[in-house]
DNA sequence: CAGAAATCGATAGCAATACTATCATTGTAA
DNA sequence: TTACAATGATAGTATTGCTATCGATTTCTG
């Protein structure tokens, strides 16, 4: 089976469509490379441009500025982790074997998906842990979210507040408690990493530790 | 009681201790403002300069850039905080209230606190909920907490770990726990504010909700 | 009180960044 | 074959981030 992955982005997202053509692809893949070696405050179009072999006025006519190019590799992020989910857990009844599916996809570093050609969500994953919330940190959130650029991103933390419901109906705070396990996730792994004081897995820095804690956190909430 | 509140702040975070002239102190005042105003992206040295009436050069003075000024007032932030909970929490016994309490901090909008001169504790507040993950989300997170620029956090996150010890010694992820409910009071209350559908206060916005859940998700926790 | 040192204001300048505009070229579809 | 979309090439501008220098004034020190 060779069976390839498209999102549909929100069109507000680009100027061009990068999946449409060759140079907007490389864009995509180049970007991943560049924000994940040096981080995203280092990151020019100038430099992309340089990588790529074409110029800066070039990756212009593709992307706004270099926020909007990030907003859009997250938004591409959450639309393939929620369908990540989607598939993981179909199929599945028991809500609770779910809840411990999702937060083991959100946790875990993935491995390359194959049937995304250009896209390395391995270091995908790396950078929405350093890089993610300086998407919506801005001053700009009201107006990128009536665009509705955060929508992949909300959809997928609806998708978990509901498992959260189907575990327990009554749970007053299903969607709090979804958006704070997919932080948690990327900022446990951070601090475990970089500030290891802030937790509890500084000495082993596994990532099946923060399953773990996250396991305990939720399904503590869910049965008290 | 005319009492001064002050903190000695670790020396690498400036180049010239503004707590210690007049103009230092505009600085720290008006960055202040002009953060809250406008947002970090946008605050630049220049403009800040203007609008004391001194010029760039001066402020490079003080601090070596944005980014280490805004490390600063985080800082600050956040000795402040650890000096409110260990003020508030004194004398109380029940490890539970003094949970409870901490929650409370952490979560409300502060009044501004007549005992620290040119600090607007509240709009301080309002700036650490929307930039304060910038200080450390950074490719330079490893060295600045080599020099000891984000102890205050990690001092304040220790001592919430070791209340929740008290309440419950065994319980295995005091610090994790302690770091979650931290970023948690602040980034459910920029959801709230900004992206309601991640949370589950929208319709009332009331900071009282946020404290609710908080409560709610670490006495499960400590319980379970 | 004299001299030294610190502080600040003023100005200049530079390299990098963020962005826009124009025009020629090439490949592709009507 | 014409038309047009996509790219490459080049230029240019305003802003940002930062450093350097030079007096004038204030403050400290002996």
């Amino acid at each position: 089976m060779d069976i390839q992955l498209h999102f549909k982005m929100n069109e507000k997202l680009f100027l061009k469509d990068p999946e449409q053509s060759e140079l907007g692809r490389k864009i995509i893949q180049h970007s991943i490379l560049l924000i994940h070696q040096n981080g995203f405050e280092a990151f020019t179009f100038k430099k992309l441009a340089e990588h790529i072999g074409t110029t800066e006025a070039g990756i212009y006519r593709y992307f706004e500025n270099k926020h909007r190019l990030l907003v859009y590799i997250a938004a591409w992020y959450w639309s393939w982790l929620e369908y990540q989910v989607a598939f993981q857990t179909h199929n599945i009844q028991d809500p609770v074997i779910k809840l411990k599916k999702v937060i083991k996809l959100l946790a875990f570093s993935v491995e390359d998906d194959l049937s995304t050609h250009h896209v390395d969500e391995s270091l995908l994953h790396q950078i929405i842990i350093t890089e993610g919330s300086k998407t919506y940190l801005t001053r700009r959130v009201s107006e990128d979210n009536k665009d509705r650029l955060f929508k992949p991103y909300k959809d997928l933390c609806a998708m978990i507040g509901n498992i959260i419901l189907e575990c327990r109906p009554d749970y007053r705070y299903p969607k709090s408690l979804a958006s704070t396990i997919i932080e948690m996730a990327h900022f446990q792994n951070f601090f475990m990493n970089h500030l290891p004081s802030l937790t509890d897995f500084g000495n082993d820095k596994n990532e099946l530790k923060i399953v773990a804690f996250l396991e305990d956190l939720v399904f503590s909430c869910i049965r008290s």
